[in-house]
RNA sequence: GGGCGGUUAGCUCAGUGGUAGAGCACUUCGUUCACACCGAAGGGGUCACAGGUUCAAGUCCUGUACCGCCCACCA
């Protein structure tokens, strides 16, 4: 007997097993002798993040691959840590001073640096502790952060080698500039917008005054930096006149007239003004003609004394006051509405500005090239492997990686100045000094490294390298890397570069991409968008493994994952009915089993479930199809045991003498069961594990051992058991159409045909008293076939004849145009000759059983009309 | 502009060329006997569209439409 509450309650269990296990030391690898290794470092989340839809997809995919594998005996590491996260944990420590009267600026670079990481201590791990509320069993002793003085070390190492192999260079470029930080970003912190803004058309006349070119312009402050005007070599309407002088308005310039492939004579006159410190294009256009780039905006946004009278005005109030201008002065020729794609900072909100100024660039396509080979010698394996594709396309094309960032937190550009003005890079100032040799150092580069450069470390420096470590050796490569698809550019090809290029090994070698998390209508969830929807309420009501399970059981290969609120009450009832389901099997065994001697044919079919079950399970987690086990997990657990094993062992149960087979067969169903649904719900299986009567059990579930020597699949038996199934759902249906509700025994049954030993089954969940062999002669009865059985109903009241030949009329047109298909079929050579044979005569037998059933369903309504 | 996904029941999605599936929702019936977070029985689909290949197409090929994502220098 048991005590269990006729509820699973998931706060009370999860957090109690998640100790239990922790304080068993289960979390670390162990070190068996012949245990293979499998291990994951974790995407290390950012200091400032919390948990979202998407951590609660991406972290709980990495612990089920991590419980599996650990089940099938392996020393599994899931190395767990943090990033320092520099633009988002700056600003977030900026807005909090801000807001305590003070900023960064006024504190100066160390004390703002000590704020940061006072702030980190106090706040900067809620998203770990919400990982321990997801139920993962992450190594925490090995936990890292990419600012831990090891790490910092190993990061310096790296930009030191590369700098000395000339891979790292600083130069001008324009790069994304966020005027309200004040600092360069990556694309991947910057949004792709489209607003509705104006296109300005502008005359720029020839100096000469024969003319002169219309340019149109969405961003017209910007012409106070031009150089020049371009227009495509091959474009009619300027033969002739390339190398003439424009006079720039307001400005009183004089710019030249230029040829270049970059503009398209299809758009609009053709012509485009060129800005080279403001404007990607316009600076490489710049770079082909050897122009000047004078900037005209300050870090600030600002404008710069390069602009005239109009230095000091914002961009906003610049580009104001000079439309104003140019129109009072002729110049402006019209203005139309305009789509204009925009880039805003996801950090600060702010438009980004591309901006000319002096970066740290490290060389792309040197590192690239072992990466492209990898990928294509299958070395490194992405799932779905469409994925590949799309990496090699942004290897192949890859550009030069701005790696300086002009901020505060993060790790410090190891560059170190002598007097000169030469350039070392070092650990140190000490060693820098001792490179430079007489001269002196005077100061240390003041940007810090992009943050992706420090994670690109990610799969090597949390085991220790540059040092030659245990874990190093032990555990790298990594077996996995589980992640999101916006970052793999930024960081999984920034990984395998810095892998293949410092360890000349993959540092995983798979990368599995899962679907993004979207609301159920399928936009995408952000907090500003107040489609959010938080992990950590929907864990406090219904519990993590529900949580897990709901998610997981939509995660393949797809793309995208709607997820609703509603879908997790599915998931939630499944935790229960394992909960009960156990339950009852508690309620029912008293000790362990032992395993019988003969078994029967639903015990035979459902230990095969089982086997084919077990099968399916370890192959869906073998390929990253979550979705695959759930759905076989829970097939097997709802339709097959419960719906139909534990309904037919109530009676056998019921019985001391047929008790014992049903006890063991039950026992070992659901001690596999568990194991295997263990990965996706690791606390309410091992909270249900504890309770089995097993003999040799394990000490926990966790650190038990995948289903082993399970029963052979019998697929004879499978469908001889089914088909006494589908024969017993003929019966309800027939029981139904009598208004007899379900379970109500009736007194007699009629039935032909063989059911090899299972009329138990019929009889028990026809729930039917007396199963008779033979047809009811002289009594009213209704009738139907199914699995190859004719069944007979006995009728004591009165049947409506109504109704009943409405019903047989309906089946015998149902039949009636299956058959029709089939006959028609089978009436074509064609597919007679050229079909597989086995085909055809599937067809054929398939066909005659129609035929008899037609007969017999015409028969019946017969007999009702006479 | 280029590339990649998707389009199957009211919703969310499975579906190895061989008679269209699951879960939820819906309808009807049923609560002493593991679970009403349950059970039983039902209704519901020209598989986006148009061509083609094939004895046979949701499935393979070509094209179109719509939705989504990524890349890209259209001022």
């Amino acid at each position: 007997m048991t005590e269990l509450p006729t509820r699973y309650l998931a706060s009370e269990t999860e957090s109690k097993w998640y100790a239990r296990w922790e304080s068993a030391g289960l979390f670390q690898p162990s070190d068996l002798p012949g245990q293979k290794t499998f291990t994951i470092t974790i995407p290390p989340p950012n200091i400032t993040g919390s948990l979202h839809m998407g951590h609660a997809l991406c972290y709980p995919i990495q612990d089920v691959l991590g419980r599996y594998r650990r089940l099938q005996g392996d020393s599994v590491l899931i190395l767990p840590g943090q990033d320092h996260a520099g633009i988002a944990t700056q600003s977030v420590v900026e807005k909090q001073l801000r807001k305590a009267g003070t900023s960064g600026a006024q504190l100066g670079r160390e004390k703002f640096v000590e704020k940061v990481w006072e702030w980190r201590k106090e706040s900067g791990d809620t998203i770990l502790r919400q990982f321990r509320a997801l139920g993962c069993a992450f190594d925490w002793s090995r936990s890292r952060f990419t600012l831990d003085d090891r790490y910092a070390q190993a990061v310096l190492e790296v930009f030191i080698d590369w700098f000395e192999r000339g891979l790292i260079y600083k130069g001008l470029r324009v790069v994304n500039w966020d005027p309200a930080l004040q600092t360069s970003v990556s694309d991947i912190e910057t949004e792709r917008k489209t607003i509705n803004g104006k296109l300005y058309y502008v005359r720029y006349p020839y100096a000469d005054g024969s003319g002169e070119i219309l340019i149109a312009t969405t961003r017209p402050e910007t012409m106070l930096g031009d150089v020049a005007v371009a227009v495509h070599p091959s474009d009619a309407r300027y033969t002739g006149l390339i190398g003439k002088t424009l006079r720039l308005p307001l400005m009183d310039r004089e710019i030249p007239l230029i040829a270049d492939p970059y503009p398209d004579p299809e758009f609009g006159s053709g012509a485009v003004k060129i800005t080279p410190a403001h404007d990607a294009n316009d600076f490489e256009v710049g770079q082909r003609h050897g122009l000047e780039q004078p900037i005209i905006l300050d870090p600030r946004g600002r404008i710069t004394e390069a602009g005239g009278v109009y230095a000091g005005l914002s961009r906003e109030e610049a580009r104001k006051r000079i439309v104003q201008d140019l129109e009072s002065e002729g110049y402006l020729v019209k203005i139309e509405d305009h789509a204009i794609p925009i880039l805003v900072s996801e950090r600060s909100g702010e438009i980004i500005e591309p901006l000319l100024s002096e970066q740290w660039f490290v060389r792309q396509t040197e590192l690239a090239k072992p990466v492209i080979q990898a990928i294509e010698d299958g070395d490194v394996r992405f799932v779905p492997d469409r994925y590949a594709r799309v990496a090699l396309d942004w290897l192949e094309n890859i550009r030069d990686w701005c790696v300086s960032r002009q901020l505060w937190w993060g790790h410090r550009i190891p560059v170190y100045y002598d007097e000169a003005g030469n350039a070392y890079a070092a650990l140190n100032e000490e060693a820098a000094q001792a490179k430079a040799g007489a001269l002196r150092i005077v100061r240390q580069e003041e940007d810090v490294l992009d943050t992706w450069f420090s994670s690109g470390l990610w799969p090597f420096a949390t085991l220790g390298w540059p040092e030659e470590t245990d874990d190093l050796k032990r555990f790298y490569p990594t077996d996995v890397l589980v992640t999101d698809r916006n970052i793999l550019y930024l960081w999984v090809a920034r990984m395998m570069m810095m892998g293949l290029d410092k360890l000349h090994e993959r540092p995983f070698r798979d990368v599995y991409i899962y679907a993004t998390v979207l609301t159920e209508d399928g936009r995408r969830m952000s907090k500003s968008l107040g489609t959010g929807i938080d992990p950590m309420g929907i864990i406090e009501r219904i519990g993590a493994d529900a949580l897990r399970y709901a998610l997981l059981s939509q995660t393949g290969m797809n793309q995208d994952l709607r997820f609703g609120e509603r879908r997790t009450e599915d998931a939630r009832n499944f935790c229960n009915k394992i909960w009960n389901a156990t339950r009852f099997v508690l309620m029912n065994v008293e000790a362990p089993p032992v395993r019988p001697e003969s078994l029967e044919k639903v015990d035979r079919w459902l230990l095969s479930r089982l086997a084919r079950t077990e099968q399916a399970v370890r192959a869906a987690y073998e390929g990253y199809d979550f979705q695959e086990a759930c759905q076989a997990l829970y097939r097997f657990f709802w339709s097959e045991l419960c719906d139909w094993y534990i309904e037919v062992s109530k009676a056998r149960l019921a019985d001391p003498e047929t008790r014992a087979v049903p006890q063991w067969v039950l026992l070992t169903a659901i001690e596999a069961f568990l194991k295997m649904m263990h990965p996706i719900m690791p606390h309410l299986t091992e909270e249900l594990y504890q309770h089995l009567p097993l003999s040799g059990k394990a000490e926990f579930l966790m650190s038990a051992a995948w289903p082993e020597s399970l029963p052979e699949a019998d697929l004879e038996v499978e469908t001889e058991v089914e088909r006494v199934f589908e024969a017993t759902r003929s019966l309800r249906a027939l029981r139904a159409e009598i208004d007899l509700p379900a379970m109500k025994p009736i007194d007699t049954v009629y039935f032909e045909g063989d059911l090899g030993g299972l009329e138990e089954v019929l009889r028990t969940q026809g729930w039917v008293q007396q199963l008779r062999a033979g047809r009811p002669e002289g009594i009213k009865s209704i009738s139907t076939t199914a699995g190859g059985l004719d069944l007979h109903l006995p009728i004591e009241g009165l049947i409506d004849p109504e109704k009943e030949t409405a019903r047989l009329t309906k089946e015998a047109e149902k039949v009636g145009a299956e058959l029709q298909k089939l006959e028609q079929r089978l009436a074509n050579p064609q597919f007679t000759e050229r079909a597989k044979p086995e085909i055809v005569a599937r067809e054929r037998a398939q066909a005659e059983e129609l035929r008899l059933r037609l007969e017999k369903v015409q028969a019946r309504r017969q007999l009702l009309s006479d």
